[in-house]
Order: structure tokens, then C-alpha cells, then sequence
DNA sequence: GTAGTAGTGTTATAATATAACATAATTTTT
DNA sequence: AAAAATTATGTTATATTATAACACTACTAC
């Protein structure tokens, strides 16, 4: 059985389910002194939980924002290809499902025809509910 | 005249000229160690150059590594429609000029049909220098 | 049932980034 | 050219993000 389908530990547990109760990625912090009545008390104990949340895809890292946030798919086999529109206004950040670009990320070859293993993608606007205000 | 186009000031070109001398980004903190013989003491005064230098689209920043990169191209109008491939084995960053791919981006619209104002792609693998060694 | 791997708990510290304030230089407006 | 506005600088302190290192425990897998 691969990685991400493995079950999930305490710690990890605790981490995630914080996480997907936020609509809006968490920093690793906030997880931190909000998981800290369930027995979680430093840092490396956050951090290690996201480490594996991520390689099981059960969690993406939003790099532009240091934050974190649940992977929406059931069961996510790209932890290593995503796509996400952030909101600079209120920073919330959408996971973008779209097959196309996707596929046409996943075959890009650069230059001298090499094809990658991953990427990170992250597109920067203002969303439609802060475009009503 | 809009903001890319405007003249250095002192420290935006220290910062720039040791940032241009690396092929490979670099990191705040190593700017700061090496241009401290130019007078440049503080961390702030680095950020400060670097966010101008950003702004100008003279320098990129590669978010998953928090470090900076000189832009190559001559009259960069677009800081905020990036696009890396990111060796995971050296670090190397290059960023990837490729016409078709930048216009697929720029005109990507959302499930809602809303277009983006900026992009920034990291590409992940093995660079071709790592792949033979 | 013991060897290997993954997970936990803890302390300390490293690495990245900004707040806040005082001052100086430059540009724009009048 | 003086006043006003904007941009840049210098500095101290501190906030934020992340990992090293070590001791120990729990869970697989053979």
C-alpha cells in the first residue's frame, strides 16, 4: 500500500481535523494553540503532523502564504501538483480542479524536453465575494 | 513612467548587483552577510530593497525556498506572472520563458469565469546537470 | 519476539521577516 | 526656491516560521 493511504496517527489526527474545520488555510502556529487542549504542545510536534499530512495528500501547503489547508478531493494522489487561486484581499485560497490545465502541466516539457515530477501553481486576484464588497 | 522603469537607489543596486552575481537564488540572509562591507547592516534594509526590486520586476522570489533570484529578461512587465523549474537535488532555480504557456496563463479563467491578475509556477524535478552525475 | 520503522514529547535554537521610530534625500507642487 | 509629499535610509527590537537534537514509545513485519 502506498503512502497516502496509510492511516493517519494521533498527532496527525488531531492536526487535520483542525485544519478541515477551517475554511481558509491555518498557519502552522495557529494549528499549534489550537490543538494545544488536545495534548499537542510544540512546534516539531505541528510541524512533523504536516510533513506527513502532505505526503499523504491529505494536506497542500500554500507556499505564497506559509499556510495550510485540507486537499478537497477524497483521496488526493497529487500532493505534488496543485493549483490554487489566493485572494490578496482576504487571503483566502480556492484548490482549482481543472482537468485541462492540469493535464497540461503534468506533459509540459521545458526547453530541452524535459518533462517535470511536480508543481506548484498559485494564481493571485481578488475572489468573487470580495469583488462585491 | 510606471514603477518598473523608475531608477535604483543605493541599496536597491547593492542588493540587486550580488543577487545578479549568483546563477542560483539566494537567500535574505546571505544577501545581508555579503553586502555588509557596503554598509548594509539590517535586515530591514535588505527586505525594504527587496520588495522595491520585486515591485521594478528586477528580482523574483521563489516561494518555496523563501530565496530571491535576479529576473533575466531585459524589461521584466510581468513581477507577478512567474514561471520556475526548481531542481530539488541542487536548488538551482531557472525561470522558464515559454510564450504559450504564459499566454495559457494569463488568459486561464476559473470555473466561475474570472481571470486572475498574476501567476507564480514552480515547476519541480531533476535538472539536467543532476541527472547525469 | 526482536529488529526495524514510524511516531511522540521536549528543550533549545535557527532561519525568515516585520514593526516602529527617527532622520535624510529626492521629487513634485506651488 | 520654499513647502509639501514621497521615497529611502538607519537602527533597535521583536515577531513569525521552522528545524536540530535527544530520549523514549508504539507499531509493523518478518
Amino acid at each position: 500500500m502506498d503512502n497516502k493511504n496509510k492511516s493517519l496517527s494521533k498527532n496527525q489526527k488531531i492536526v487535520l481535523d483542525f485544519i478541515q474545520k477551517n475554511k481558509k488555510p491555518v498557519k502552522a502556529y495557529s494549528i499549534l494553540s489550537n490543538v494545544q487542549k488536545k495534548g499537542i504542545n510544540a512546534p516539531p510536534q505541528v510541524y512533523r503532523a504536516l510533513d506527513k499530512l502532505i505526503e499523504k495528500g491529505k494536506v497542500h501547503k500554500v507556499e505564497s502564504q506559509n499556510s495550510f489547508v485540507a486537499c478537497k478531493m477524497a483521496n488526493c494522489d497529487t500532493p505534488h501538483a496543485t493549483i490554487f487561486s489566493i485572494c490578496y484581499e482576504c487571503d483566502n485560497a480556492s484548490e482549482i480542479n481543472d482537468t485541462k490545465l492540469f493535464n497540461y502541466l503534468s506533459e509540459f516539457k521545458d526547453s530541452s524536453g524535459s518533462i517535470f515530477d511536480g508543481y506548484n501553481l498559485e494564481f493571485f486576484g481578488t475572489c468573487n465575494s470580495c469583488k462585491k464588497n
